[in-house]
DNA sequence: TATGAATGAGCGTTCATTCAT
DNA sequence: TATGAATGAACGCTCATTCAT
């Protein structure tokens, strides 16, 4: 009972090829950033022609956003849905590295605001997907199996989730204002979700 | 009681190409949409070199700021800050006609984002003085003579203020998203807003 | 009596592929015309790679002058050396399938001049051969055992045949020229035989 | 009484890009031939941006044939219509430089064949008007005002015309076939006149 | 102010053909 | 034979912006 062993090679060597892309456009952002990244450069550094470029991704944008993505993506496999920050300052602290990521440029948070919502067309695209992900942790935690101290909880998981959603989106864009300049995104943040999060003193 | 009788001519005669610019510009988006506004049509239509163009607008951005700007403001203008809303549904049917003008495409909708900061140049511009505008009324709205019922009051009136922005431009957000498609931005920011500015169900 | 039975299996396989490719190809002329055929459509349509058609066909124009030339053949095919037309009307008659063929699309006209004479390069190709078919059969319609009324007599055959062939490559080109537009190629043709071919009045 | 004297300045501008742009490509064809032609060399060349060339041309086509239809021209000026040949040879001498300009390459031959004839749409392009203009010479020597000895008379002008034009492209192509290699453009081209276009010898 | 030709850097595309497996 | 990813060299295009007049 030998079950269908098909396209072993010529799939290797596809995924070769595209990650001698990837690999050399995450060298060449890190090095200049994304702003500065050229497919013309990216094509020379990993040894292919143009064309296949264009085979591998439907365009530019489809380059950045997987590369961003990964950026987001690694921030978010080092949060534990399961092992929920206790406190403000944890949530936002377990948020930094996620902050980092999409704030390291206005090109890059420009992108993720852009991309962060599924659009009506088919596919969500990896930084929608990123998003997702995200809003799922933030679920998992806020509703965990007997509610969700120290965080408020007359709101259902989701609300709060979307809550969260909003003030960091908020708080990155802050980043890039003058006239806020002086508080951080995280501080920022923290600011928001002692606010709205959290049980009113009351 | 002898009037100033120099240049009016010339200035009338700026003031009238500047005018039929932004008339022809408000006429080619209201028929094909901003993002397919180019700058070549505003010129051909208005009768005028590209080189003029350039003479009263700083670039194309500048002048897509004033457009849109113009529609923020005409629904901010209907805004009383006196007369706070009584309750979420009333503030948010207050900004209805707000959200309408900055959802209109997904292209206003970046730029109203983009823009909405003061970046580290000097000027605001357009967009961002029009969401200052927005949120110096709400913070007279959450922040009256005797607090703000029905509103939460356990925080300051510039911190719901800030918590309305961030809920409102992702409840506009969700507009151009599929998988929320069924729920209407103020439905959504009806949602945020009894969750988050409402004072908490004991 | 023994057959042989080697190799029919593989035989008839390539064959069959061969068969695949062109009759796929066939039927996408058929619907889109020559001009619009792609490679990537016809090895899609057969079900085979793309190596797999330049293991049939050295170039794509190799494909195109068998389609090509399977037409023209189509319309030689029901010429009879033996029985000149005895008018300049009937030979035209007697061409008009071939010029159909030929004149199909402006695409076809291009590549039936390109190909019709023998290049340095040692095959003719399928359409140089139509071609010289062609010749052929003017030749022997011209030359016939005791002359060729009611065509001139005064030209040796073959250079008869040479002037039909210049004559009717022009009165092709001109079915697509807006400037002779009413004249049918037919026609046109049928004006330089009686003016080049018969025999001068007095 | 003084005219409008508009558009000074810029009209010469124009003309005087152009003019190097067009000056660039001559010297690069006639150095590495028409085939070998590069639109970016050309605006290397010329010291302009590659979005002028596709301002003044929409394609490197049009330029093509430009300079192709220059060199076409070139020929048509030694041609004076009112001194016509007096004989096949002096006819077939006279075409001697329209026959090597069209016969440079083949490519230039194919562009040639491609453009004789006034498509469709609107524009005949410069390689048609030349074209035109050598069967409006033709016409003028075939048609003088007594007729037009040493060529045969029983036919219209107009006629005698196309057919020289009909012969004359099908000697050029035989400049590109291998079977017809020995002879010349212009030995064929007198072969045909001699057969076709002289009062025949009964 | 007004003009409009020129800029310019880079993206996306094309698609027949090759070649290592 | 068959596979199909990769090639590759231009071309065409975009279009806001600049600048000499």
């Amino acid at each position: 009972m030998i079950k269908d062993r098909r396209q072993p090679k010529t799939q290797s060597r596809t995924l070769r090829t595209r990650a001698k892309l990837i690999a050399t456009a995450e060298a060449l952002v890190t090095a200049d950033g994304f702003a500065a990244l050229r497919v013309e450069q990216v094509v020379q550094g990993a040894g292919v022609a143009k064309g296949t470029f264009f085979a591998h991704f439907p365009d530019k944008d489809a380059l950045m956003e997987r590369l961003i993505a990964a950026r987001l993506d690694a921030a978010l496999d080092r949060l534990d849905p399961a092992q929920r920050p206790e406190s403000p300052d944890a949530l936002v602290e377990a948020l930094a590295l996620f902050i980092k990521g999409a704030t390291a440029e206005r090109y890059v948070l420009d992108l993720v605001m852009r991309r962060a919502m599924v659009p009506p067309r088919a596919d969500p695209g990896p930084i929608a997907r990123a998003l997702a992900r995200l809003d799922g942790v933030l679920v998992q935690w806020f509703g965990g199996f007997f509610g969700a101290p120290p965080f408020r909880t007359d709101l259902p998981p989701e609300m709060l989730a979307e809550g969260v959603r909003a003030l960091l989106m908020q708080a990155m864009e802050l980043k890039f204002c003058s006239r806020h300049g002086n508080t951080s995104a995280k501080a920022r943040l923290k600011g928001y979700v002692d606010a709205f999060l959290m049980p009113p003193n009351a």
